[in-house]
Order: C-alpha cells, then structure tokens, then sequence
DNA sequence: AACATTCTGGACCGCTCGGTCCATAACGAG
DNA sequence: CTCGTTATGGACCGAGCGGTCCAGAATGTT
C-alpha cells in the first residue's frame, strides 16, 4: 500500500451526479466538473475514467440512491394505492422545487439515449421496473378492493407515461399547485 | 437587387430542423448541420445569424409547421372527446415509429429550457395552448354529454403531462402496441 | 532511514468547436 | 458593357474541449 487518495469516491460522484443533472452531459465540460467535485484532474481520470463512463457512473449512482427504494416502495406487498399517491405527490413535489431539474434518468433519455446503447440499457431497465412497480401496486390495490381495474397492463403503462410527464412539466416549471392536480387526477382514475 | 439565392430558406431551414429534432441542439455541430442543409457556411450565418437563432427559427419552425394546426384541432367546436383521441393517437403513432426522436418541443424543454430563457419562452407558450386545446375539448365534450367531468383544469393538466410523458417515451423506445394502450387508457379516464 | 508505490496538480496536447474574412462568381440596373 | 450589389465557398481564427504526461509530494513496508 501506499498513500491514500484524499478524497471519498462516493462524495465526490454525488457531485458530479448534482452536476450532470443540472447541466445535462454535453453541457458539462470536465472543467466544470472538476471544479464542482473539488478533485484534481488526473485524480478523476485515474478514479471513474473518461467523461461517459464517469456520466455512467453518475446515472447508475442517481438510480441507485435516488430511484430504487422509491420503485421498490410501489411493489410493496402492503403498499396498494397509498403507494401510488406516495409515489406521484413526492415526485410532484419533487419536480417542482427549486432547481426545476426533473429527473435524471428521463434527462438522460431525451439527451443520449438514442445515440448511446449503455445509456439506452440503464434507461430501460428504470422504465421496466417502474412499470412493473405500477403493475405491482394494482394487483395489490385490486386484491385489497381499493380499485377496480380490468386491464392492469394498460392502466400499468398509463401511470408509467404519467410519470414520465412530469419530467418536461418540471423543465417547463409547472409549479406544484399543479402538479398536485395532476397528482390526484391520477388517482382519481384508478379509484374503484 | 443582385445575384439571387441558390436555396429556399423554408427547404434548408426544414432540414436544420430535422437535424437538431434528430441529434439535440449541444450534439448538433454546424459542420454538420451546413452539410445536411447543402448551403455554404456564409450563406447561412447571412440568413439566420449564429447558431443559437438557427435553433430558435427551427423550434419555432416545428411549433408552426407541426403542432399548430394540431393543437388547434383541440379547440375545434366539433371536436370534444374525438378531438382528444385524434391527438393522443397521432401522437402515439408519430413517436414510436422509425427515428424515435420525440417531439422537438419537448426535448428542448429537458435541454434547453432551464439555462435559455428564448428556448423556455416559446416551450412555456407551448404547453400553455396545449393545456388551454385540452380544456376547451373538454368543455364541448362535456356539452356533447361525452363526459361528465367535475373538475376541467385538472384534467386538462393531467391530459398535458400524459402528452409531455410520450417524449420520453419514445425515446426510451416504447412500442406503438403500448402507446396505443396509453392512449386508449387516457380516453377511458374521461368518457362519461 | 530508504524504498516502492500511489496520489496529486498543473503544464501541455491535438482537435473540434462556432464564427469571421475575403477573393471570386453571379446577377440586375443604367 | 459596365458597374454596384449580393451570394458563395474555402481559408482562416481564437477558444475551449476532453484527455495525457510528468515531476514531485505523501504514505506504508522493510
């Protein structure tokens, strides 16, 4: 062993996280991001690589810390449709709070996806689960009598295209008033 | 006058937006933005300036030339319920065939908007005559007795995130099998 | 104390970016 | 036919890009 690196991997990739999700990958030069994740250069090459895999990292890391336990809340055995209101008010209120910089994965997927198949993978594996978290949660709501639904694979991919909206509604900076709107009218619907 | 020009503004302008709808506005370089639109580079900086108001005369392009007379289709006096079919469909199949490059208004929206105020002004008009297209369908809906709806501002909003959500959608490359699902859900929701 | 190994920071690199300049070609007016 | 004006295309520009190199500092091992 030798000396150690001065600096926490995961702390210093949070930053850079808050960054490209800000900025967007083509947006953010490396200079900026040296200077957000406060790293010397040849200390972020040696650690994450170049830009896309360091981007990669980044996109991994905001599902990871961000979206997995909120998805996996949606398939949970006693979740139903509270799990569902829970889901579309916090990310509401996400969305339409100051920085107004909508979700990174669905950044990700108007920005790179189609020009970028490791990009593409990580974005459909979030889509899929989401759907299936969705899917999840009416079998539960079904099963519980709060709901009534005859097609839970369409309603499934309903909520899925709602979820997604609400990234360009944040970019568009529809305030929260709205987005709660939103928010219940989905319910509404899927109430028996 | 004096030596006439050898192009049609509207024909390259058509192919600018094309490129930038296809690859994003960052990704696009004027390189190949002068090779796809087959004019020379003065030519082009003499016609529409730099590279930011080539954009700006592309997005507004799209708005004019794509989604103006569909959104006006909404507030159509005789459109109600059908109307809202009509749109959701088109737009279903428009984005999940070949290129799978979204709506332009939407993608500027994720790219653009929070850092280009020109960008941000012409989304916000945008989603702002979409959700007002979505209310006035509802209300001759309503007076057709196609539906029976208690509260139009929130369906109208509801109705405006499903449309942003088909962006990403598309781009994450969701079959038209289940955008049809999507849209034929949307429509159940409201039908009396 | 001496060494091997690793991390650090900044100088440096080639390249592509968006944008300008300018000599020349094409055209209408007189 | 001549002249003035405009369009054209390619040479050219400074700047910023992502990425590499390398000398030196810091640390664990022996």
């Amino acid at each position: 062993m030798a000396r150690a690196k001065e600096f926490d991997r995961e702390v210093v990739l949070e930053r850079a996280m808050e960054f490209f999700w800000a900025q967007g990958y083509e947006a953010a030069s490396m200079r900026e991001l040296l200077d957000t994740m406060d790293i010397g250069r040849q200390s972020l090459y040696d650690t994450f690589g170049d830009k896309h895999s360091l981007f990669l990292a980044s996109l991994q890391h905001y599902y990871e810390k961000g979206m997995r336990t909120v998805v996996a809340q949606l398939a949970a055995p006693d979740g139903g449709l509270s799990a569902i209101e829970e889901y579309f008010d916090g990310m509401a209120r996400r969305m339409s709070t100051k920085p107004y910089r909508s979700c990174l994965l669905i950044n990700s997927a108007i920005e790179l996806a189609p020009h970028d198949p490791e990009v593409a993978a990580i974005v459909n594996r979030f889509v899929k689960k989401l759907r299936k978290g969705f899917a999840k949660a009416l079998e539960v709501a079904q099963s519980k009598g709060e709901a009534r639904i005859d097609d839970i694979d369409a309603v499934a991919w309903h909520l899925t295209n709602s979820a997604m909206g609400l990234g360009p509604m944040s970019k568009a900076r529809v305030p929260y008033k709205d987005l709660k709107l939103v928010s219940e009218q989905i319910l509404k619907n899927i109430r028996a």
